[in-house]
DNA sequence: CGATTTATGTCAACACCTTGCCATATTAAT
DNA sequence: ATTAATATGGCAAGGTGTTGACATAAATCG
């Protein structure tokens, strides 16, 4: 039986803790930086092609409202506010009022939204492959993996 | 000899690639709400615990460049500018003319900088308990090598 | 039914991040 | 040595993210 307490993690854990972390800083820095010069020449951005992405998904042709966007994108209400209103002003959304209740709003594609969409397909695929060259299914599984851990971990009080 | 293109990833690999940025993209951002609001009583920002980090590191003691913390962090020099001199403001980092080249700038950790890094380093500790908890050390390691990867595909031009 | 509580979305203020542009300083070229 | 090219850091504008405060609408409770 170690003497060791189980309450902390030893320093050498601490250490790969840490560079996850730092790497993932990184990484998602130099994420929105090429991925935004992907998206550049279609005036999107990477946040706006998130919520191009969550509309587009099967069993959401009814839309989605600010709560339910807000939970999937994992970001505050607040925020979405602002980048709806430049999608709305752009032409690739819309925003409706709920006749049942008045205080929400469904946010549904635009069919230009929906060409758009369709439209980006490719220069994604190509996006991917020039960023995950040399990263098997596999890693990339595992990764996926602990990333839905990480968020379930963080998601509860 | 299998007759499919190596130019086009098959689709369920595209689902796959798909699945790990949109997760990276939710990842990130609960990390920056749950991070800031572990360092909240410390008044500084993740992204500022970043640049402590970046300043504690062994050989550093002598400060780095603007350009070195943006090589180092993969955020733009512009971006250093506002984050350093509210770092400043906090009394952190000192930034100081070098007298070899009069456009560069020194950035050092203050007393007080190097303090606070050292005071937040359990909060920190219990942060990546809370949220690493049920991930072993190997996942952690191959998601920091997928990391290492992508972040080495998209450096080159 | 009226009063309180909860839910939804927005506005405001601030930090962070990018790009484009610029002033200054150093280096390279002629 | 003067001119041109390059390097360094900062300023400004705009999108993205947070929290706090707020108006309105719906649900709950007395």
């Amino acid at each position: 039986m170690p003497a060791t307490s189980t309450r902390h993690q030893d320093s050498s854990h601490h250490d790969t803790s840490n560079k996850l972390f730092f790497r993932l800083f990184q990484a998602v820095n130099i994420i929105h930086r090429t991925g935004t010069q992907a998206l550049k020449q279609f005036d999107i951005s990477t946040q706006q092609w998130s919520v191009l992405g969550a509309l587009s998904r099967e069993g959401c042709e009814g839309g989605m409202t600010v709560n339910e966007l807000s939970d999937y994108l994992l970001v505050s209400r607040q925020n979405l506010t602002g980048v709806l209103g430049r999608m709305e002003r752009g032409g690739y959304i819309a925003r409706q009022v709920n006749p049942r209740d008045q205080r929400s709003r469904h946010i549904t594609l635009t069919a230009r939204g929906g060409e758009v969409w369709q439209s980006i397909q490719p220069a994604i695929a190509d996006f991917y492959e020039a960023s995950l060259q040399g990263i098997d299914e596999g890693q990339q599984l595992q990764t996926i993996a602990l990333l839905d851990d990480l968020i379930g971990n963080m998601k509860r009080p």
